[in-house]
RNA sequence: GCCAGGGUAGGGUAGUCUGGUUAUCCUAAGGGGCUGUGGAUCCCUCGACCCGGGUUCAAAUCUCGGCCCUGGCCCCA
């Protein structure tokens, strides 16, 4: 028996409508704030990700050569795409360009809770827009995307400015690894590295910096940044929004592309894998030979998302089973037919069981039988049974319809 | 890449320590009987010991390797 690769899931009926229940919610959050789905293709140029990202990430990408000898690689995820399809596409779009897409990625990991070598992400690109209430916008927008979904989470904001302030000494080699540390949280290796660096008098600093959580301690500790104004005008507006957050300044994101604000969020009934959001604003487009435009955006986790939602059971559209003898079989079509223009989920028998038999497959997934046999197909009508409180009658087949859909969803 | 626990009909289980015809209730599926009114009942059928090597007269069981699943570490663009 052939299996499926590892790390790869699949969906069945009842999976995938929840699926598609919450990818709905998402996209209807962000399509009210003007946001419009584009699409890339499944495989890129090595190089789009590797310039992002460096060589390393090349240990977890699904990378092959095809038969023109092209390096490709399956997305690991989708900025950098989004970006450049900017670049060659929509460069003179009038600013800002609001955008979202929801696809599958890949890596190759090692799979775990809510972690998968095939996923999806949900995420939106804000282009060329580079002002506070820009900033804003892009985690308002998250939180409204998360939120419709029904799943709790809680939400972390920072700035890299803060940290980038205290560092501004150091080598961008140093400030990648000091930021590595404190996105970990590793005080220790934190301690270690400074004393290597013979910076050992930022420690105190930097870890105040990381545990604070109001924008006056951050000042107190980063010293005047350039970007306070913008900062709190941010957290004003959020403030003003009525969103849910907590400050904290530790969050680093890769000091490479993130530019200042960042932000990441963090289901409540997750394992380990429990970050089901992340985003910030970064400068990507000069890599692959754009303009610097000023961008931001996230991804969500769809995935985990789903795991954090659980079981719930998908809302069902009403089904009609038809139920027919040989000689109401003509008639039945055409019944079928009708409930199916007006939207109606109508299943006929395809098995040619007798009426008993029909009868009961429709009791085990159908909501209504509608019976025709030889006496409903001479009179044109059509005996509608509930199949959940058993009465029946016979009626026309309008009549039929409208009860059926008066039914509505269960 | 590392650690722990797992893998037995479509789904759920017992059996593994102590090798000896595997099995089960439930459930699902297919067929039949019956049938102008349903989840019933009766009968039948289908259906698995993850894969491969080793030990053995004999392996679901012991052993080695692999694959996959679950969780954790690492990583997380």
């Amino acid at each position: 028996m052939i299996q499926k690769p590892r790390g790869t899931r699949d969906f069945l009926p009842d999976e995938m409508e929840a699926r598609r229940n919450t990818e709905t919610k998402m996209r209807e959050a962000v399509r009210r704030w003007g946001y419009r789905e584009v699409c890339t293709p499944e495989f890129e140029d090595l190089e789009l990700f590797t310039l992002r990202s460096g060589e390393g990430i090349m240990q977890e990408m699904y990378v092959f050569e095809d038969k023109g000898g092209r390096k490709l690689a399956l997305r690991p995820e989708i900025t950098a795409a989004v970006i450049r399809m900017y670049i060659n596409e929509a460069k003179v779009a009038p600013k800002p360009l609001r955008w979202c897409y929801f696809a599958d990625c890949f890596r190759y990991e090692r799979p775990q809770k809510g972690r998968y070598r095939q996923f999806w992400q949900f995420g939106a690109e804000l282009i060329g827009a580079d002002t506070a209430i820009a900033d804003a916008e892009v985690i308002m927008l998250a939180a409204d995307a998360l939120n419709a979904t029904g799943v709790t989470w809680d939400l972390k904001v920072g700035h890299l400015a803060f940290m980038k302030n205290l560092l501004k000494d150091l080598e961008s080699s140093a400030q990648r690894r000091v930021m590595a540390h404190l996105d970990k949280k590793d005080f220790e290796g934190l301690k270690a590295t400074l004393a290597d660096m013979s910076k050992a008098d930022l420690g105190e600093s930097l870890t105040a910096l990381v545990e604070c959580r109001t924008l006056g301690e951050a000042f107190e500790i980063a010293g005047m940044i350039p970007e306070k104004e913008r900062v709190e005008q941010m957290t004003g507006i959020l403030d003003a929004s009525g969103v849910t957050y907590s400050l904290n300044f530790g969050i680093a994101r890769g000091l490479d592309y993130y530019t200042g604000m960042v932000f990441e969020g963090f289901a409540h009934n997750l394992g380990a894998e429990n970050q089901i959001v992340g985003g910030g604003a970064y400068r990507l487009a000069h890599l692959f030979g754009g303009d610097d435009v000023a961008s931001s955006g996230f991804a969500i986790g769809f995935d985990r998302v789903m795991v954090s939602l659980g079981d719930v059971q998908p809302k069902k559209n009403t089904i009609v089973g038809i139920v027919c003898t040989n000689e109401g079989r003509t008639f039945a079509l055409s019944v079928a037919r009708a409930f199916r223009a007006e939207g109606i989920r109508a299943e006929m028998d395809l098995m040619e069981r007798g009426l008993g038999a029909q009868m009961a497959h429709a009791s085990k997934s159908a909501d209504f039988a509608v019976v025709i046999g030889g006496r409903e197909a001479e009179a044109g009508q059509v005996t509608l049974k509930n199949l959940h409180s058993g009465e029946q009658k016979t009626l026309s087949p309008a009549v039929a319809i409208a009860e059926v859909k008066a039914h509505g969803a269960r």
